[in-house]
DNA sequence: TCTGGGGTCCTAGGACCC
DNA sequence: TCTGGGGTCCTAGGACCC
């Protein structure tokens, strides 16, 4: 029997190759993209990795650094890089339908059916086709599990030797040569293997792939539960973790984001909270689900010890629904309840959850409402899309909620935001 | 002054039932 | 009144992912 064959195809610096694509003047130069609020640095060129510039440091602290260094910098842009993802994955679909998306940068292919090819070759074809008809970089791992796939794959990137592509499957057949080579991955590197488990591994001399895919499976799921199982499993190349080609049914919807500013009002904070959900709910329909619990969370920043307050509320609603004022309604009034004078707030969240698909339920409705609850139902659904048709055809916020505010000083920061070239018919690249 | 946002899964423990 | 096993469901907390 041939041996399976999963790829992950990863796109290199991927936000930072979006900004790249109608910026070419940046190609070869140091450039970074920020996390939302212009808070932490999220990704990095490879000439900002060379300059030393971390992962994840907070911004305010590099800014000086970076400018030193002519470090371009950039405000995320997830509508960019959301429709760049897209084209990317349609491509990557042309070559191999056994596809799970798994991240807006990276997609599994099952490539088993493909022995008839060197799949080397294949994925270099692959990486050609995909550059060529979108102008991002991709690196492609290849092993006998999605695990194996994902050590591939960063190898892949740490050797320019390899092209772009490292199929771990053309040595899988000497033992000694995978020995060698997950000696040499931290046991940190590991999908699956955050800092915790890691930290944990090393009180037991496990520093590397190689010590942990040697441990029995009893020990393994004691230590680190099923999940550490499957990837010392996946480790030896035993598949465990299919590929999921349909998207999963989704659990919840969360929409919270930190302030432009502390925030000490009362009023302010109730507007976050009030905008969050309008845009959770937002997608909530979009989706065609109903939710039957709704959340809201506060808190104050976790760096500023003084002044510490966290706290969280949740309302079950008496059926499901996805009627934007009724969950306006209950957000505005647990934020009240949560929020305390005196304390300077850093971010507010509204979690939608309990969720089902809006097909469903509406036969059942049907059944045993009265007439009048059915018509009431059917003008606030035609009301939402009504709104959500408006706001999607002039773009988001031409019809507001009055609970949002006008103001909003509680509103992040972007600074250094790239026009939105492919998604906003006023701000399409312009070619002279 | 300034440190992201949005998800999932697993386990333990409590409540409840037969 | 006391005793017991076994099952389900829910929730909070921890860990992980990109």
């Amino acid at each position: 029997m041939s041996l399976a064959a999963y790829a992950l195809v990863d796109c290199n610096n991927f936000y930072c190759s979006c900004e790249r694509v109608f910026r070419p003047d940046l190609v070869g130069k140091p450039i970074i993209v920020l996390s939302n609020n212009d808070g932490c640095i999220i990704s990095r060129s490879n000439e900002a990795k060379a300059l030393g510039v971390q992962m994840a440091a907070p911004y305010f602290k590099q800014k000086r650094f970076l400018e030193r260094n002519n470090v371009t910098v950039f405000s995320s842009n997830y509508p960019l890089y959301g429709d760049l993802s897209e084209r990317v994955m349609n491509v990557l679909r042309t070559f191999c339908p056994d596809m799970e998306i798994y991240s807006i940068d990276e997609a599994f292919l099952r490539l088993d059916g493909f022995s008839a090819y060197n799949l080397t070759e294949y994925a270099q074809r692959i990486r050609n086709t995909v550059f060529r008809w979108t102008g991002i970089p991709v690196s492609i791992g290849i092993a006998p599990t999605k695990t194996l796939a994902k050590i591939a794959s960063h190898i892949c990137k740490k050797a320019p030797e390899s092209s772009g592509v490292f199929n771990m499957n053309d040595f899988w057949h000497s033992p000694e040569n995978i020995d060698a080579l997950l000696e040499k991955v931290p046991v940190q590197d590991i999908w699956g293997i955050g800092r915790r488990s890691a930290a944990k591994l090393a009180n037991y001399g496990i520093t590397t792939a190689r010590q942990l895919r040697d441990r029995d499976n009893a020990w393994l799921q004691k230590k680190l539960t099923v999940t550490g199982l499957y990837t010392g499993l996946e480790l030896r190349g035993i598949s465990s973790i299919a590929l999921e080609e349909a998207p999963p049914v989704r659990r919840s919807i969360r929409s919270s984001r930190s302030f432009g500013e502390p925030v000490t009002e009362k009023k302010d904070a109730q507007e976050a909270a009030v905008a969050y959900t309008v845009r959770a709910a937002e997608k909530l329909r979009r989706e065609g689900l109903l939710a039957s619990t709704i959340s809201v969370f506060i808190k104050t920043n976790a760096h500023r010890p003084g002044d510490q307050h966290a706290e969280y509320c949740a309302h079950t609603l008496d059926s499901p629904t996805d009627y934007t004022p009724l969950l306006v309604h209950h957000a505005s009034e647990m934020l009240l309840r949560i929020f305390r004078a005196g304390h300077k707030y850093q971010k507010v969240g509204v979690l939608l959850s309990g969720l089902e698909s809006k097909r469903n339920q509406q036969g059942s409705l049907m059944d045993i409402t009265s007439p009048e609850t059915q018509e009431q139902a059917q003008t606030e659904a035609r009301l939402m899309q009504v709104t959500d048709a408006i706001n999607k055809k002039f773009g988001r916020g031409t019809v507001q909620y009055a609970g949002e505010g006008l103001r909003q000083p509680w509103k992040m920061k972007q600074n250094n935001l790239s026009p939105k070239y492919t998604t906003d018919w006023k701000e399409l690249c312009e070619v002279e």
